[in-house]
DNA sequence: ACCCATTATGCAACCAGTTGCAAAAATGCG
DNA sequence: CGCATTTTTGCAACTGGTTGCATAATGGGT
């Protein structure tokens, strides 16, 4: 449901192609909403559609590249939306379903995929504190640098709890079973 | 994708009809993997006809109570599912894409959103806490009872962390914008 | 000039989850 | 009993996201 204003927000700071965006999601926005460049293509035409963006070139085939900008319509839909109230999105995650599933069944051999999850999340948290370090490297600045030293602190925080969660299922595991090396 | 092996996982603690799963749901496997009965029911028609569970009093029309129960190639399945590999679920949340434009755009009166999610991720939290004070009384327990309340620690810390980003952001709104209270 | 890899856009089919509604059975009240 | 309410199961239509593939344009190497 948020796609079309992420895009709005992107193309807001920056006008590009489809695959620009598809690029820049990869590294900025697309931390905390993914999407795949037929997703972003697809919305992008929608958006066009509904006179909210633009295309540059007006390309008379496929192929050709075309860069969007954001429209006045734009701006003020992406400024509606944003105090728009919403329900939070709840914790959804398979591996907890695998926990309380091993919980039930006994010993199922989980632990190298705590590992791989583990891994990951280690890494996507050094890749977070080294933007932190680029981009943000001390105090404060204005108010939407301090915005989104926030958002980034939220990710950081976010994987940090994972990597403290598995870390202690590892212990538990192992306390009964033991096995793998770290 | 782990709808069907959530039902396996609350079919093999207990056995029980649409209804029961849609209600416990709510209450237990529901806070990390949320289904809606629709979603149950037309689940647990699919593993019915994989042959992974099985329906007590075959009703002869619809409306009648069926009491569904795991077979062993249920449980089997389960059990080759626990240890497969996957990939982390990103951070996903529309509020994050609101900041972010918000730092494009400038201020375009995001408390009132804020302080809901906040009231809401507080009343999360302090139900998690009340869980554990009742069924996790103290000291660790079993394997199984270890795994479950990490499974509901991961919880708790997922909505503490919600709980510091948002007073952090409620601090940056109002240091230019002083407005509305607590 | 030609070809190939890369860039760039896009279609179509599918899957999981959501929403609105319908209908049969069970329950309880007068 | 008869009737309304609740319980329980379910269908159908839609939306957002995923996957696999197609096709046009561009740019660099020879």
């Amino acid at each position: 449901m948020s796609l079309p204003h992420a895009l709005l927000t992107a193309l807001t700071e920056k006008s590009g192609s489809g695959l620009d965006l598809a690029r820049r999601f990869d590294k900025s926005i697309g931390h905390f909403w993914s999407a795949t460049h037929q997703q972003i293509y697809r919305e992008l035409g929608r958006l066009e559609q509904a006179g909210l963006i633009k295309a540059e070139p007006l390309p008379d085939s496929r192929g050709q590249k075309k860069i969007y900008h954001v429209l006045a319509a734009g701006r003020d839909e992406l400024r509606r939306w944003i105090p728009l109230a919403e329900d939070s999105s709840p914790l959804r995650d398979a591996l907890m379903v695998r926990l309380r599933a091993e919980a039930s069944l006994g010993p199922a051999g989980l632990e190298p995929a705590l590992l791989h999850r583990l891994a990951a999340h280690r890494q996507k948290l050094a890749q977070y504190r080294q933007i932190e370090a680029e981009d943000f490297p001390h105090g404060s600045g204005d108010r939407a640098q301090a915005l989104q030293k926030l958002v980034l602190e939220a990710g950081i925080r976010y994987e940090a709890g994972w990597i403290e969660t598995l870390e202690q299922a590892l212990v538990i595991l192992r306390r009964d079973d033991p096995g793998a090396r770290d």
